[in-house]
DNA sequence: CTTGTCAGTTGAAAGCTTTCAAGTGCAATC
DNA sequence: GATTGCACTTGAAAGCTTTCAACTGACAAG
């Protein structure tokens, strides 16, 4: 590969001006401009990443750290991030935590050796990033959060809405009838799980009803936790009419704790999910869910951490991106059966 | 951060005897080669990955080229690849084509500027990878393929058993008594589309059978060329019995079209699908399917290329994954009905 | 005591870019 | 015609590591 050693000296110029001329870095009089841009085209000469990171202290590498590129959420988020990334420039370096915080610091550290511009992380379950950040914002990496927060988190966030979502969701199945609504939630620890509770608690207040404590079970985020616990669920008396589980893949559990226990859905417990990821309309009867886009998650994430590269210096952003309420079979009214 | 002049200076020796420490390059007396680890330790310094990359000529990156990590196949490859560099100190930089050669070209050509020290490609449509790999390995970056193969590829590769995936599934429908089986195959300048192809027409020479042309349709290998192609299948008299469809997106498309049609599966149609991805088990009816793993085909494939980067001079592997059917509910014997 | 050998250690050079202080040449001004 | 100012241009230095030729010191052999 021809370095720009050889364009100066093709084009006849000095390395300095090759290079302002390459980062618009100072005024060049036009016919070196064009002697210097010939020079690149015939010679395809394309600056070597290393080099300039090695010099700028800083790469065109955006560090993205999520938990499981495997768990259907997530690549709909990676892509949002890749596609604006590489939009402006960037490349996007992924790692997995599979959850676990010391994986997420063990690839937060490394990642610091290859002088990342900037982070997109979806934080492991008690992450420390908060801490970790810190070091990286010392050096003029930008951190943004993404879909659920750290412990004490007060940089760049984008989110979708979940109390708000799951305020609504909540208020269908109400509207539709449902007294005895039983919520399967996602670990506590994490912002999401948290805040799709609340909505739901909020949907129950204004209602003016009550859940029994035990007619909430927390479980991880993933169809074995929703199966288990709809088993209990299920089996308690009054046996809830309807079920809304933490996410998608709780939900999938969900239905097959139904289908296994010889009831049917939704005629004898409907049965609402968060995410409304692709799967949602596969399932039988289709889920209905509250939709939030990943996509939308990733480019919002690029977006915000490329304008703090290009200097943006505002107070930290918190973006809660809107949901919205997909309606499908899984929700019915409750037969009177179900309410003692 | 510290850097290796500063360990250096810490434990007293000089910068080369940092290095050689650190890489083991030379035989460093114990007492110094302990002096050095605990300057390494007491300064938390990390080898700058840019500097040490720009004089090897050769990064710890890996560069994975996909289609699109949103098709839920690719998830899985990735994660595989990740799994297995990150193991061996790689990281992996993420690149999505969408099926683009225009794009794939693109990525190639900057990835280049990152001097990664391999490429892990699923080779997006009418790609080019052939010729620009050479580039690659005449800079001694290995290039292996995965799941599908370039034009004239002759190097390392990893795919599924495609044909025989499709022969056994084949002769399964066959087996539970289908004679008028039709197949939507995916585009066919693709490998894996067309050694499924050539598998299903081998299991219907060996029974002795013949498939009529317009039975054998072409598409995407996404749900809506699937549906599209299977709203004319079941048009066709007579109507097929059965329909393997190139891989699980079709025949999702293919089970809507069923629905659809007011037909249902498997009593009228039955459908066979190829991949065996999660959603498989979600369908109504379960959807029997060629099981491969595309973690597996991710983890060979990054073994492969860090036994290549460790050296291995051995002739291109052609690494050939051992399918398996996974039988559900959505094949079952055709009715008298069916068969004009 | 000299010489040779060898293991271990050293420091400079190279890899490619960006940046900055210093330099060049031209035009305008007096 | 000399001077000043301006607008570019230049080349060296810096950024951090690896590598290699050269060096050091110790020890063995003659």
């Amino acid at each position: 590969m021809a370095n720009m050693k050889d364009i100066a000296k093709i084009a006849r110029v000095s390395l300095g001006t090759v290079s302002h001329v390459l980062n618009n870095s100072a005024n060049v009089r036009p016919h070196l401009r064009e002697r210097v841009l010939d020079a690149v085209q015939k010679a395809g000469y394309q600056p070597s990443q290393l080099a300039r990171g090695l010099r700028r202290d800083k790469t065109n590498v955006i560090g993205m750290i999520i938990p499981d590129i495997t768990n259907p959420f997530f690549p709909g988020v990676v892509r949002g991030a890749e596609d604006t990334a590489f939009a402006n420039g960037y490349r996007l370096i992924l790692c997995n935590t599979d959850n676990d915080h010391a994986k997420e610091l063990a690839h937060l550290k490394e990642l610091q050796t290859y002088l990342p511009a900037g982070l997109i992380v979806i934080p492991s379950n008690f992450s420390d990033l908060t801490a970790q950040a810190e070091c990286y914002r010392k050096a003029g990496t930008g951190v943004v959060c993404v879909d659920r927060l750290p412990r004490n988190w007060a940089g760049d966030s984008v989110t979708a809405d979940n109390q708000e979502g799951a305020l609504e969701a909540t208020r269908y199945l109400l509207q539709v009838g449902h007294r005895e609504l039983a919520m399967i939630v996602g670990p506590q620890h994490l912002t999401n799980a948290k805040d799709r509770l609340n909505g739901f608690r909020k949907a129950i207040r204004e209602a003016k009803l009550h859940v029994k404590p035990e007619y909430i079970q927390e479980t991880s985020f993933d169809k074995n936790g929703g199966y288990t616990k709809a088993l209990i669920l299920l089996r308690l008396i009054p046996r809830p009419t309807a079920i809304f589980a933490g996410n998608d893949m709780i939900a999938l559990g969900v239905l097959r704790a139904i289908r296994e226990s010889g009831l049917r859905c939704p005629e004898d417990v409907s049965v609402m999910g968060f995410d409304d990821l692709d799967i949602a309309e596969l399932t039988s009867p289709p889920l209905s869910s509250v939709s939030q886009s990943g996509y939308q998650l990733g480019t919002t994430a690029a977006h915000i951490l490329i304008g703090r590269l290009h200097g943006d210096k505002n107070p930290a952003r918190h973006i809660v991106l809107k949901t919205s309420l997909s309606i499908r079979n899984s929700v019915a009214a409750p037969t009177d059966m179900g309410v003692s």
